[in-house]
DNA sequence: CATGAATGAGCTTTCATTCAT
DNA sequence: TATGAATGAAAGCTCATTCAT
């Protein structure tokens, strides 16, 4: 369930039985853990079929290939990431756009922190193999509509309308400026000044 | 001349004779190339020299390995864009913050324009392996002190103080956009409708 | 089975099936046939593989690096030498201390016989990548036990205690002049009155 | 004169002026001196042009290849072994069998000790590629020549008739158990023991 | 003669992928 | 289905050697 087989392209076959599923999950793992740990370049599909206790054979039963694994793992990251925000809203239940935004990117902080060694890699080299990155805006998608979500609740907030541009350039801008400081490896991703600074760009762009 | 050779570390060998100039040139320009064209798997040092006309041993003689390569690439092309930046501002002589920033986002979309796929690919793995990203940083640095200029010819026009965290925030926040309309191979590039919101987005966060 | 995957070093996995038993010996067989016939210039991985009638991928499954084929063979033939000489004192049955080292040195002379070529560049270059020619030591210290057991059997006959200097002396001059006998290629290999020098040699020593 | 052009092999032209000649020792004394500090596989033709501060082209204008340098220093050394043995025959004035012995016995050592690498190294691989290691036969012979002496000098000493077979064991141990301790890196060649345990081996062989 | 740029065959090694068992 | 032995294309890189300048 976690790791839904979505493209034919990813997952071989469909599996029908339940170890078949633990199978996928621990080769997803495996690969996550590696790529965390140790950077794309170790992640070699015998590594990774080690490390998931299963044979390179088994890896190839239920992934096209090393691309369908790696494709895998961003996409169970996404799953986690979205559940995060979606959470934090609801707890947080924010009544301000500020309050919104605040926890939106407050979100997206922590659940980068902990995956810094990973998102790094997967931002690079892997992400590009994917179904023409389309993955990635699809990430990014995602935060759009939680941004066309505060437009729509806090509307006086928002000077101008959302238009889809307007949004391209809001979530890029801030998915940006997160993806450079994993990138260059910065403390800066520890630095609440950071966080504050992310929240603050957010909006003075949309009051503007 | 043109790609001085800079750090002791790229460059094998000094040239001694011109001939060793142009052989420089050829492999950079054919890495560009294949870069721009195939992108970076296909970037091997074979094809490299294939492309350049040289051999493979003349690759090596002049750089330490195919990473090298490809930092030399990258070096080229900041060159270009900084020439390019600074050749607007002194040819549209802004006279507000407004005109300057404008002038550097529109030097940025011009000179990435017609780099897409180069620039995309660079962006990604090839970066990675370069020395601990300070390249990647560096470029943008000097976008940094473009804006730390504005920010010290028109005082008035900004709100806050420009801490490193906030030029590090503006920067990142800029030039990630840019990265993910090239990344995602947007027809966003072309629009100026987008150009003219990252300048927006800018000028309302130097104001906040 | 015969050639026993020892150090955990030399051997990359341990193989499962039978399949790779094979394999392995196909390739020390392989390379022990090219450094018998071309050198060890020749020895190249591809070609050992070729000739084991592997791909290279396989090759390296199994062995390291090139360096662990070749040290594979020089373990495979130490034990070819050791057994001989073992063979040959049980069969013999020396009953004086001329008549033991008359077996010793008529063994390592048989054994060394078919192997000249081989031996010959084993003693060499292949020799010192070795894990500091610890082998080496080892295979003669094999023959330097030996003398031990003459010295023990027969105290009589040596005529001064057997210092490990003594020991050292002894086997390396032995040793020494067989190898170059190998070395170059002298028909005084298949001389007896070379072999019954070396006899005289050692009992000379012995009883000095 | 030092290191005369010999084989034709070896060679390309005769030098003919003073400068050529320096030319020459320059690149033998850099082969030799990486040789002894560095190892064979440092021995590449760039290095030692660049060590004996000449282009690679003037390497090749005097060495017909790089095996033709490699001997070059093997040959040299063997002119100074040879000096040194008869220089200290002529000083030490021996004028009994043993004291002969010991003469020749210690000169070989006192020669090798500060050559220990170099020896070691050129024992090995690149004695191989030699003329058919006729080099390396030379080298041992003079010792033989030495060693006939020492039996025409005091025939009463010798027991049986130096046949050929019985100098070539003799040499063939002494400079055998010498190789050995240059190859093991054995400490033993600065035991002094060592040294009596040759002279024993060498006067014990000769009377029986 | 000297120089050193250029050459390219050839080496070692990796790793995604297949398929007989 | 699971296994893991086998595959082999392909990559990065070295270095002896040549030859135009």
């Amino acid at each position: 369930m976690a790791t839904a087989p979505e493209t034919s392209k990813s997952l071989r076959k469909t599996p029908r039985q339940a170890r078949s599923e633990a199978t996928i999950a621990a080769i997803v793992e495996a690969a996550a853990q590696i790529l965390e740990q140790e950077g794309e370049e170790a992640a070699t599909t015998a590594r990774i079929a080690a490390r998931a206790g299963v044979s390179i054979g088994s890896l190839y039963q239920y992934f096209a290939d090393r691309d369908a694994v790696l494709a895998a793992v961003i996409r169970r990251d996404r799953e986690t990431v979205s559940a995060e925000i979606a959470r934090r809203i609801a707890e947080g239940n924010p009544n301000s756009a500020e309050a919104l935004v605040r926890e939106i990117i407050g979100a997206l902080i922590a659940v980068m922190r902990p995956r810094r060694r990973r998102r790094r890699l997967i931002a690079l080299g892997a992400a590009m193999r994917m179904q023409s990155s389309e993955d990635i805006a699809a990430t990014i998608d995602r935060v759009g509509a939680l941004i066309a979500s505060v437009a729509a609740r806090y509307p006086d907030e928002i000077a101008r309308p959302l238009t889809p541009v307007r949004a391209y350039t809001l979530t890029r801008a801030v998915m940006g400026a997160l993806r450079a400081s994993l990138m260059e490896n910065a403390k800066v991703l520890d630095d609440p000044a950071f966080e504050e600074e992310l929240v603050r760009l957010a909006l003075a762009y949309l009051r503007s």
